[in-house]
DNA sequence: GGTTGCATGTAAATGGTTACATGATTGT
DNA sequence: ACAATCATGTAACCATTTACATGCAACC
């Protein structure tokens, strides 16, 4: 799934600009589980459009670019319903944090701690910031799902990090009585 | 982080072939959350040798293509250990699964059932393979660490998914009684 | 007889990011 | 005065995947 489809279906929702568009992916909906830049997204935007997917409608603006709304098309939709139906690949993830961990005994302690501390506190304001916006997805379903969703896995991390980390720290504290 | 300082890492643990390090991030160590295929591993070990950061010694086969022994030189463990003092980047995620999810409208009621059940399948056999794996990786603590992080991520998610998926199907069954 | 495992590699295509370019407005 | 927000876009670069090429051995 690429970024083409992802802006056909953020558009089901409601027209929108690539700016917006940008801000769904960097705050909304889709922050806690994709990333696009504008370098993706601008690009995307022509194609769909070329394509007969999207339309878009110029607004102009006095001392800025115009602003470009876009807006699905009947075959965007359609194609979009398509290729939504394909059963979802496997999740893609990179963690560096887990790389991290992996190779701790290469960390300073203090450095590791640090490396925990601050993902606990990552995993603690990601849980406020679904909390705040959990009030505002109101009657919607899918994004209250995904919302609980992300609560509880950021949850049950901060917890296992906070409850497990000396299984970590602990050894390096006695790696020098180990070694001897 | 890329392929080629993630070489460097699984060389700390000891010797290996390109082919073994695939290994690693196929069932081993590294699956749960890196992806890397040969297309990437072999290119990063010949330029790592280039570099001087690992060593090959061939191995000649009779009827293979000779085996190619990397390990780690000094200049490339100091490299790695200079790398991974660099603070974690975030987790890099894209999950099709939550796609579907925030757009599960676009599913029939019995293909969401589907993704559903499968995604909780999913979860249930990585928590038994990774209780397999807790036995094999003995006094290791980040090994431990790490493999009770996953254990912990999915279970959280497998029980999430059973206990609210109602939220996202009655919404679907009762979608023609509310529009009606 | 077909698939899986062993073992290496390359080239093309993919799909993205980063940095740049432009520029007014509003908030701190 | 400086940063952030709004608003679009391009070009160079990057890392990685996919598909191909080779080929035997062991298992089912």
């Amino acid at each position: 799934m690429d970024i083409r489809t992802l802006c056909l279906g953020v558009l089901t929702l409601g027209d929108a600009t690539g700016y917006e568009i940008k801000k769904m992916f960097e705050d909304g909906m889709f922050s806690h589980f994709y990333e696009a830049s504008f370098g993706s997204i601008y690009p995307a935007l022509n194609r769909l459009t070329e394509e007969g997917l999207v339309e878009c409608t110029q607004q102009a603006q006095e001392k800025r670019p115009d602003k470009k709304i876009y807006s699905l098309t009947s075959t965007g939709r359609s194609v979009f319903a398509a290729e939504i139906t394909i059963p979802p690949g496997r999740d893609k993830l990179r963690s560096e944090f887990l790389v991290n961990v992996i190779f701790s005994e290469f960390l300073a302690p203090n450095q590791l701690r640090q490396v925990l501390d601050e993902r606990i506190r990552f995993h603690h304001q990601q849980l406020d910031e679904m909390n705040k916006k959990a009030d505002t997805c109101g009657a919607n379903p899918a994004r209250q799902f995904t919302l609980g969703y992300g609560l509880a896995l950021h949850k049950a991390a901060a917890e296992y990090l906070t409850q497990n980390r000396d299984l970590l720290e602990d050894t390096s504290d006695t790696s020098n009585e180990a070694a001897e």
